[in-house]
DNA sequence: CTTCTATTGCGTCATTATGACACAATGCTA
DNA sequence: TAGCATTGTGTCATAATGACGCAATAGAAG
C-alpha cells in the first residue's frame, strides 16, 4: 500500500504543513442494495472505525481540502460536497489515547505533539454514486469500507454523533434540493428512488403519491425502456433532466413563504 | 472605555491563550422601525465596518466563545445563536493591511506575529431583540452600532459575504422554524410580526394570509388587549405560546416527506 | 359631535396539493 | 396458459393556498 514513511514524515512535519487546530471529517453517504451506507476508515491506532478526515493544508482552501480528502478516498472528484456543521467542543478529542495507540503502531510522539492538541472539525456531508467509489484506505489506516447505516453503533471520538448531524442535514436537505443524482446511477426506476428516498427518511412512502410528487418537480425524464428481468412488470427506466435539476440545486423545491 | 492596555495584552499574548487558526463572527440581527438591522463595529484599525468576532479560548467550547462574543457586544444572554457557514478560503484574509492599520493605532507587531497568520471563521448568526441589546465596543473598535441590513455595502475582509450567507440561512429557517420570539417584544401585534416577515423575506404577503398561516401553526396567543394610538383601528396583542413554540422550535413547522 | 379614512377582523371562492385507495396492464413463473 | 406480484394510471375526499370582499373601528378632520 502506502508506504509507511509517508504517514510518519506527516506525524513528524504536520505542524509545518497544515492549518493548526483545523482539521475536517466526511460523512460519504451512498446507496446499494437498498440500503443507505457510508463509507468509514479504520485505523491501526483505534479499535474503533472512524469518517475519513483530514488536515488542511496551510495555502489550501477549506472546500478544497475536503474535496482531496474524498477523491484519495473514493476516487471521485465531481460530487455532492456540502459542510454541514462544525463541531468544537473542547474535550471532543481525548488525543492521549491515540497517542498511546500511536505507540503500538510504533511511532513515538512528545506529549507536546501537534496531534495531541485540541482540534476544531468541520464535518461535510457527500452523495456518492455506489458504484463508482474505490474505497482507499489512508496512510494511517489498514481498512476503507461501506457500512450500513444502522449497524453503525460506536465510532471513534465523536464520529457517530457527526455521523447523526449529517443524516438530520440529508434529511432536512430532502425536501429543499433534488437528491438522487448523485446516489443513483444514471438510469433508475422509479421504485428504485423511492426505496433511496424511504430508506434515507426511515418510513415508506405511498408509491402513488410518491411518483406523483417527484414528477411534480419536473426535474424527471421518462426513457422508453423498461427494466426487464425483475420477475414482474418492468417499470420505466428514468433519468434526471440535468437542466432542472440543476435548476431546482439553485432555486430550492417548494419556496414555503 | 476598555483599557488599551487590555487590548494589546490581548494583542501580545494570542498565541499563548487562542486555539490558533479559528475564529468566529456573528451575525446579529434585530429588528427596529420595521427595518432588519444588523450589529456592526467599527475598528481603529481599518475604515470599514466588521461583523463583531473573536476568537476561541484554549479551553473554551467553540459555540460558549460565540456566546461569549455576543454578551460582550449586546450584553444579552439567552438568544437564538446559530453556526452557519464555515469561511476557510486561503487567502480570505490580507492582514498585512490590518498590519499597517494597527501601526497608525500605536501598535507594532512582526510579520510573523500569530494575528497575521491565515484564519478559518466559524459564522453564527443570532437573533436578538432589539431594544435590550446594550451595544458596545471590543477593544479594538472605537463604535458599535446597528445598520439597516440594505445600507450595507462593503465590510471588512469577506465579511459581507458572510452576512449575506446568514441572511440565506435565514430566509431558509423561516420555512422550518418559528421565528419572532427572539426578535420581537413580548407583546406584538399581527401587522408586526407579518413585517418582521416581509422584511426578512423582501416582498409583501397577504395580510389575510399571512394571518390565517401564522395563526395556523399554533404558536400565537391572542390577547385580550389591543395596541391604541395607531391612528385606526386598533389591532390585538400576540404573544408566543412558548410551550408550542418550542416544540416547533424541536420538530420543525411542516414537515414535507 | 359627526363624518371621513385608513387599517384591521373575519370571511368567501376557486385552485392546487395531499393522503388514501381502486383497478387494469404487464412480465415472469409454474 | 393461468397465476401472481408488481407497476401504470386514475379517482375521491380533504387540506392548504392564493386572490379578494366587506364590515368594524379608532383616530383625524370638520
Amino acid at each position: 500500500m502506502i508506504p509507511q514513511k509517508t504517514f510518519s514524515e506527516v506525524i513528524a512535519d504536520g505542524e509545518g504543513i497544515f492549518q493548526p487546530s483545523v482539521s475536517l471529517d466526511c460523512v460519504i453517504f451512498g446507496f446499494h442494495e437498498n440500503e443507505l451506507k457510508v463509507l468509514l476508515i479504520k485505523a491501526r491506532t483505534t479499535d474503533h472505525w472512524a469518517l475519513p478526515g483530514g488536515f488542511v493544508f496551510k495555502e489550501e482552501d477549506l472546500d478544497d481540502a475536503a474535496t482531496r480528502v474524498l477523491k484519495e478516498r473514493t476516487g471521485i472528484n465531481d460530487i455532492f460536497l456540502q459542510q454541514f456543521h462544525v463541531f468544537g467542543s473542547a474535550n471532543r478529542s481525548d488525543w492521549n489515547i491515540h497517542r498511546s495507540n500511536l505507540k503500538k503502531d510504533g511511532i513515538e510522539i512528545g506529549p507536546n505533539h501537534w496531534l495531541l492538541k485540541r482540534f476544531i472539525t468541520v464535518g461535510y456531508y457527500a452523495l456518492v454514486e455506489f458504484a463508482h467509489v474505490i474505497a482507499t484506505p489512508d496512510s494511517s489506516s489498514e481498512d476503507c469500507k461501506w457500512w450500513d447505516i444502522n449497524e453503525i453503533d460506536e465510532l471513534f471520538m465523536d464520529h457517530k454523533q457527526i455521523l447523526d448531524k449529517a443524516l438530520d442535514t440529508l434529511r432536512l436537505q430532502l425536501n429543499h434540493l433534488p437528491i438522487g443524482y448523485n446516489l443513483l446511477p444514471q438510469k433508475f426506476t422509479m421504485p428504485e428512488l423511492q426505496k433511496l428516498y424511504e430508506t434515507i427518511l426511515n418510513k415508506t412512502l405511498d408509491r402513488r403519491n410518491f411518483q406523483r410528487r417527484i414528477t411534480g418537480f419536473g426535474i424527471l425524464k421518462r426513457l422508453k425502456e423498461t427494466r426487464k428481468g425483475g420477475a414482474h412488470r418492468a417499470p420505466f427506466l428514468y433519468s434526471f433532466d440535468m437542466r432542472k435539476y440543476r435548476k431546482a440545486l439553485k432555486q430550492g423545491l417548494h419556496g414555503g413563504w
